[in-house]
DNA sequence: CCCACTGTTATTTTT
DNA sequence: TAACAGTGGG
C-alpha cells in the first residue's frame, strides 16, 4: 500500500527540534515543551506526518487532550493541515470524551447499560449530600467527594501508596469508605457514571477487551503534565497493541495537581519505556525577552523544579509592569485606562482582541467587568460559570435527561417542582427515599401513583397530583412517544430542536421564567439564554449529520453499539462541556477583550496581558495546598504575554474591613525587576512591539491624529504609590456600605476620558450579569480560525535553510551513528534523576556530551520506510526572498491561504511560526549583558546530559552559524543547554526496581 | 406541609 | 454577592 501523498510541507514551519519531534521514528516520544515553543503546532504536525507520511489511517490514531478547548483547537489545526475532512476520522478529544465514546460503543461488554448517563458535578454533590444525611455521616460532603475522586483518579498507582495514606488518615476513613460505597451503589442503580468513572470504566473495558483498540496504531497525548494516574493507565491501554505513544508537556505548566495530575507521569513513562525518544523544544517564539526573563525569575524560585531552558527568539521588549493600586476597583479602572492608552498609542495595530485579563479565580472578574462596561469596552468572560450550569438551562437539560432516562432520579428531583407545582423539599425527599427503599425509580413511583396502580407512601395532595400528572408525566410521555414513533424506518427522526420547542411550550417555560425572575431584564436575559440553547441544539444536530465523528471504526468480531440518536449524544456533549462551535463565521467580528481564568488560558497567547490581584491569598490562593502549583499558575499567566505584561495588586482587600493585601510572595522577591508604571509608549517602544508581533505600526502622524484631546499619554492617572494618596475614610464604612466608599474614591481619582467619566448608577445593570453567553464563550477559539496556515513565508525560508543545513549535518553524523533512535550511549536521560536515587540527590557525573540531533534510523519503529524528503519546496520566489532587517519594521508577509484570501495576522493561539533569525546578533549582546540567569552563569556543577535537551546547536557543524543566516532554532551556540539542567526533581523518591 | 422572607456565610481551578 | 439555612405565616 503506497502511502498517500507525503505532505512534507508540514515540516516547513518547524525548527530543528520540532522537526525531529515530528518525524521521530521511536515508538515512544516524549516532547518537553516550554511555553510558546510551538507545542501544539508540533503535535499537530506529528499527527499529520504519521498519517500522510507513515501511512497510518486517521481512524487508527487517538489524540487525547486535557481540556475541551485544546481538543477543539487541535482538531481545527489538524483539519487544516490534513484536508479532506479527514480530521473527523481521528479519535480525538479529551480523555473523558474519548473514554465515553468507547463506553458508548462497547460498554455493554462490561455490563454497562446501553444508555448510561453522566453525573456532573452537581449530581455528584447532591448524591453525596443525601447519602451523608441519610446515613448520618459526619464527613463533609465536599471533602468526601474530593476524596472519592482522588481515589478513582489514582489509577493503578494507588496500590503502593494507599497503605501508608490510609494509616495517616484513620479519622473518618470508615465513613468515607461507606460514603464511597453508597455513592457507587447509587450511581449504578441510576445508571450514571461520574467524570472519573468514565475513565475508570474505560480502563476496565480495555483491560478486559483489548480488541476494542486493536486497530490503534498510535496515541498522542497533549498537556501530558496534567494527566493523572488513571489517565496514564488509559493512555497505555489505548496504545496497548503497538505501544506507540507521543506525549507533549511541560512540568512548569502543571496546574492541575488538584485534580490529581501527576507530574511524575513524565518520569514514569520514561522509566517504563526506556527507549523513549526525548526531545525538548526550547525556543520561545511568543514573548519578548524581558517577559521571559521575569517569568523565569518567578518559576525558578521553585527549588525542586526540573530546570529547563527557554531561549527567547524575540527582542528585549519593554519591561513588565507591577502596579500597586488602592483598591480592586481602582485596579480595574487602571487596567481600563492602560488598555485605552495602549490601543490608542498603537494606532490601529492593536485591537481589543489583543488584550487579555487573566485571573486566578473567576470571582475576581466583577470589578473588572464593571470598569470595562463603564468604559464601553466589549469583553468576553471565559471560564468560570458554565453556560449549562445556569439554572434555566440546567432545568431544561434535566428535563431532557428525564425524557431520555426516566429513572434518573436526581434530575427528576430537581425538576419536580420547576415550574412550581406545589411540591416542596419534604415531598421530594420523601419520594427519593421511597424510591430507594422500594427499588423503584421516582418516575415509576409517580407514574404508578397517578395511574392508581400503587399509592405512594409519600403524601401527595390531590391537586398536586393533578399538576404532576398533567404538567410533568403526560407531556414527557408524549414527547417520548414521538421519539419512538419517529425513529421508525420511514419517519424523519423527531428533531432535537423540535423536541425542546415542544417541551418549552408544554411547560410554558417562558411564563415560568417571568414568574420566577420578576426583574424584566433578568428574565428576558434568561429567555435569551434558552433561545441560545435552542440554537446550540440546532447546531449540534447539523454537525452530527455532517460528520462521522463520535463513531469508532468497526473492529472485526466485536459488536459495537452505534449511537444514532441525537438526544443521548447531545446530553453527553453537554455534560462533557464539549460546547458546540456556535457560528463563528462572519459574525462576531467585533474585537473584544478577553477575561479568563488562568487555567482556561493555558495554551493561549495575547500581545497584552494583565494579571490583576497578585496578592497573597489570591495567587497563592488561600485554599490552595500546593504553593508550587500556584507559582506555576502565575508562570503560566505571565508566559501568555507576547509583548506587554502587567501585574497589579490592590493595596487593600476589597471586601474585608480594610485588610491590607500583601504582595504575592512569588512576585515580592523580584518586584524590583518590574517597572512601577506602564511604559512610555513612544515610537521606539511601539516599534518593538510591532516587531515582536510581526505587525506593521502605522505611521506616526496617523497615530497622533487618533489621539483624543486631553488624552493622557502616560500611565499617570493613578498614583504610583497609592499609600500617599489614600486618606479616605473608606475603610471606616461597614461592609454593607462599601458603595459609599467606592463612590468617594471614584470622585477623587482623576477622570478618565470618554464614556468612563460621570456619575454612575443606572448604567450598571446592563453588563452586570449574564454578559457571557454560550455563544460568546464558545466562539472563544474563533480567532484561531483566522490563523495563517502553519507557516508564513519567513518560516518557509527558515525551513528551507534549515532543511539544507540539517541535511548536511545529518549526512556527516550518520556515519558514526548507530542506526537506532535510542539515545546514544553517551547520553543520559532525564531519567538520570530518577535513577540516581539517594537522598542527596546528586547528579550523574558523566560530563555532558552533545548529541547529534538527527539520528536517521535505518529501521523505523513503524516498519515503514520514510520517504526521502524532497530537496526543495515550491515556494513563490518573491515570497521566499523576504527578509527581515534588524532595524526595520517587520512587515509580515501575507500568505495566501487555501482560499486565496489573505488571513489576518492576529493569532490567539500559540502558533507563531519561527521567524528567521535576523537581528539576533544584536539581540544576543543585549541578552548576555542583561540577563544574569543566562549565559554568564558560572559553569554549573557537572550535570547530567539530557537527551531531552537535544543539542540542536552543537549538532550544527561549526561554520554554519557564521556567514550564513542561521536557520531558526539553530540558535546561539554559546549556550550549552545542558548547563541549565541541574535539578534533582522530586521523584528521587521513585526508586527503580 | 408549603412558601416567602430574612439573616448568614463562605468565596479556586475543570472534566 | 450569591447561595443557603432558618423562621414565621398560610
Amino acid at each position: 500500500m503506497p502511502p498517500p501523498t507525503p505532505n512534507h510541507a508540514i515540516l516547513n514551519g518547524l525548527n530543528d527540534a520540532q522537526r525531529r519531534a515530528v518525524t521521530s521514528d521511536a515508538a515512544t516520544v516524549a516532547i518537553l515543551a516550554g511555553p510558546g515553543s510551538g507545542k501544539t503546532h508540533t503535535l499537530t504536525a506529528r499527527v499529520v506526518w504519521l498519517i500522510d507520511h507513515m501511512g497510518i489511517r486517521p481512524e487508527d490514531v487517538i489524540v487525547a487532550t486535557f481540556t475541551v478547548k485544546a481538543a477543539r483547537e487541535m482538531k481545527e489545526r489538524i483539519g487544516k493541515a490534513l484536508g479532506n475532512g479527514r480530521e473527523n476520522k481521528l479519535i480525538l478529544g479529551t480523555f473523558h470524551s474519548v473514554a465515553r465514546r468507547y463506553l458508548a460503543a462497547y460498554g455493554r461488554h462490561i455490563g454497562l447499560s446501553q444508555k448510561f448517563g453522566i453525573a456532573d458535578a452537581g449530581d455528584s454533590r447532591a448524591i453525596i449530600k443525601r447519602i451523608c444525611e441519610r446515613l448520618q455521616l459526619a464527613v463533609d460532603p465536599a471533602g468526601a467527594l474530593a476524596w472519592i475522586s482522588k481515589k478513582k483518579a489514582k489509577g493503578s498507582e494507588a496500590a503502593s501508596k494507599s497503605a501508608r495514606q490510609q494509616a495517616s488518615k484513620v479519622a473518618g476513613l470508615q465513613e468515607l469508605e461507606t460514603c464511597y460505597r453508597e455513592y457507587q451503589k447509587h450511581l449504578e442503580t441510576s445508571n450514571l457514571l461520574d467524570y472519573d468513572d468514565l475513565l475508570v470504566s474505560c480502563v476496565d473495558l480495555l483491560r478486559r477487551f483489548p480488541s476494542c483498540v486493536s486497530n490503534i496504531q498510535t496515541v498522542l497525548i497533549d498537556e501530558y503534565q496534567d494527566t493523572n494516574g488513571i489517565q496514564y493507565d488509559l493512555m497505555k491501554l489505548f496504545a496497548q497493541h503497538r505501544l506507540r505513544i507521543t506525549t507533549v508537556g511541560d512540568p512548569d505548566q502543571s496546574i492541575y495537581g488538584w485534580r490529581s495530575a501527576e507530574i511524575r507521569n513524565l518520569w514514569k513513562l520514561l522509566r517504563e519505556f526506556p527507549e523513549t525518544d526525548e526531545i525538548s523544544l526550547e525556543e520561545n517564539y511568543r514573548s519578548s525577552q524581558s517577559i521571559l526573563d521575569l517569568s523565569l525569575q518567578v518559576i525558578k524560585q521553585d527549588q525542586k523544579r526540573y530546570k529547563k531552558i527557554l531561549k527567547p527568539t524575540h527582542n528585549k521588549g519593554s519591561r513588565p509592569v507591577l502596579r500597586q493600586l488602592k483598591s480592586a476597583s481602582a485596579e480595574a479602572d487602571w487596567i481600563v485606562s492602560e488598555i485605552k492608552r495602549v490601543l490608542i498609542m498603537s494606532g490601529t495595530m492593536l485591537t481589543h482582541n489583543d488584550v487579555a485579563i487573566l485571573l486566578r479565580s473567576a470571582a475576581l472578574s466583577r470589578h473588572i467587568e464593571t470598569s470595562l462596561g463603564k468604559a464601553g469596552i466589549p469583553y468576553r468572560m471565559v471560564g468560570g460559570k458554565k453556560f449549562y450550569e445556569r439554572p434555566e438551562i440546567r432545568t431544561l437539560v434535566d428535563y431532557l435527561r428525564v425524557i431520555h432516562q426516566p429513572e434518573t432520579n436526581d434530575a427528576l428531583a430537581r425538576i419536580l417542582n420547576v415550574p412550581g407545582r406545589g411540591i416542596g423539599d419534604g415531598t421530594i425527599k420523601g419520594l427519593l427515599n421511597e424510591a430507594e427503599t422500594s427499588s423503584l425509580s421516582v418516575w415509576a413511583v409517580l407514574s404508578k401513583h397517578c395511574r392508581g396502580d400503587r399509592t405512594a407512601k409519600t403524601k401527595i395532595p390531590k391537586p398536586t397530583e393533578q399538576r404532576l400528572s398533567g404538567g410533568l408525566l403526560r407531556p414527557l410521555n408524549d414527547i417520548r412517544r414521538q421519539i419512538g414513533e419517529a425513529s421508525g424506518p420511514n419517519g424523519t427522526p423527531f428533531g432535537l430542536v423540535e423536541m425542546i420547542n415542544q417541551l418549552l411550550a408544554k411547560l410554558d417555560f417562558q411564563k415560568h421564567l417571568q414568574k420566577a425572575y420578576p426583574d424584566p431584564e433578568d428574565h428576558a436575559q434568561r429567555w435569551a439564554n434558552v433561545q441560545e440553547f435552542l440554537g446550540l441544539a440546532a447546531e449540534f444536530v447539523r454537525d452530527m449529520d455532517r460528520s462521522e465523528e463520535d463513531f469508532l471504526p468497526e473492529i472485526e468480531g466485536l459488536a459495537q453499539t452505534r449511537e444514532v440518536e441525537a438526544l443521548p449524544r447531545f446530553l453527553a456533549n453537554v455534560s462533557l462541556a464539549a460546547d458546540a462551535q456556535t457560528k463563528g463565521d462572519g459574525e462576531e467580528t467585533q474585537p473584544v477583550v478577553t477575561i479568563s481564568t488562568i487555567h482556561a488560558a493555558k495554551g493561549l497567547e495575547w500581545p497584552i496581558v494583565f494579571v490583576p490581584a497578585v496578592y497573597d491569598g489570591s495567587i497563592p490562593h488561600t485554599r490552595a495546598d500546593d504553593g508550587d502549583e500556584e507559582r506555576r499558575l502565575l508562570y503560566v499567566a505571565m508566559t501568555r504575554a507576547q509583548s506587554l505584561l502587567y501585574l497589579s495588586c490592590p493595596l487593600f482587600s476589597a471586601n474585608g474591613n480594610g485588610e491590607r493585601n500583601k504582595l504575592s510572595p512569588f512576585v515580592d522577591p523580584v518586584k524590583d525587576s518590574f517597572m512601577k508604571k506602564g511604559p512610555c509608549l513612544d515610537r521606539p517602544v511601539m516599534s518593538e512591539i510591532a516587531r515582536i508581533l510581526r505587525r506593521k505600526l502605522p505611521p506616526e502622524e496617523s497615530i497622533y491624529k487618533g489621539i483624543p484631546a486631553m488624552f493622557s499619554l502616560e500611565d499617570n492617572l493613578f498614583p504610583v504609590d497609592p499609600e500617599e494618596a489614600k486618606q479616605e475614610p473608606k475603610h471606616g464604612f461597614g461592609r454593607g456600605d462599601s458603595r459609599l466608599g467606592e463612590d468617594a474614591s471614584r470622585a477623587k481619582r482623576p477622570r478618565l476620558h470618554g464614556p468612563t467619566a460621570g456619575p454612575d448608577n443606572g448604567e450598571e445593570v446592563a453588563w452586570k450579569q449574564y454578559t457571557t453567553t454560550m455563544e460568546q464563550a464558545s466562539t472563544f477559539t474563533v480567532a484561531a480560525a483566522a490563523l495563517p496556515g502553519f507557516m508564513n513565508v519567513g518560516a518557509h525560508q527558515a525551513a528551507i535553510t534549515a532543511a539544507n543545513v540539517a541535511a548536511q549535518a545529518t549526512q556527516k553524523v550518520e556515519k558514526n551513528k548507530p542506526a537506532t533512535n535510542k539515545r546514544p550511549p553517551d547520553q543520559k536521560s532525564i531519567m538520570g534523576f530518577v535513577r540516581t536515587k539517594s537522598g542527596s540527590a546528586r547528579l550523574p557525573e558523566s560530563p555532558p556530551q552533545p548529541k547529534p540531533n538527527n539520528p536517521a534510523p535505518a529501521r523505523s519503529a513503524f516498519g515503514i520506510q520514510p520517504q526521502a524528503a524532497p530537496a526543495q519546496q515550491a515556494i513563490a520566489p518573491d515570497l521566499a526572498g523576504h527578509k527581515l532587517g534588524a532595524g526595520k519594521l517587520m512587515t509580515r508577509p501575507s500568505v495566501p491561504s487555501e482560499e486565496g484570501m489573505v488571513r489576518k495576522q492576529y493569532a490567539c493561539f500559540s502558533s507563531s511560526p519561527p521567524r528567521p533569525a535576523a537581528a539576533e546578533d544584536a539581540q544576543h549582546e543585549e541578552n548576555s549583558a542583561a540577563d544574569p540567569e543566562d549565559d554568564n552563569e558560572p559553569p554549573p556543577e557537572p550535570t547530567r546530559p539530557a537527551a531531552c535537551l537535544h543539542l540542536t546547536t552543537s549538532a550544527l557543524p561549526k561554520g554554519f552559524g557564521g556567514g550564513l543566516r542561521r536557520p531558526l532554532g539553530l540558535g546561539r551556540e554559546n549556550i550549552t543547554p545542558i548547563q541549565r539542567l541541574r535539578k534533582p526533581f522530586k521523584p528521587l523518591t521513585m526508586s527503580r526496581p
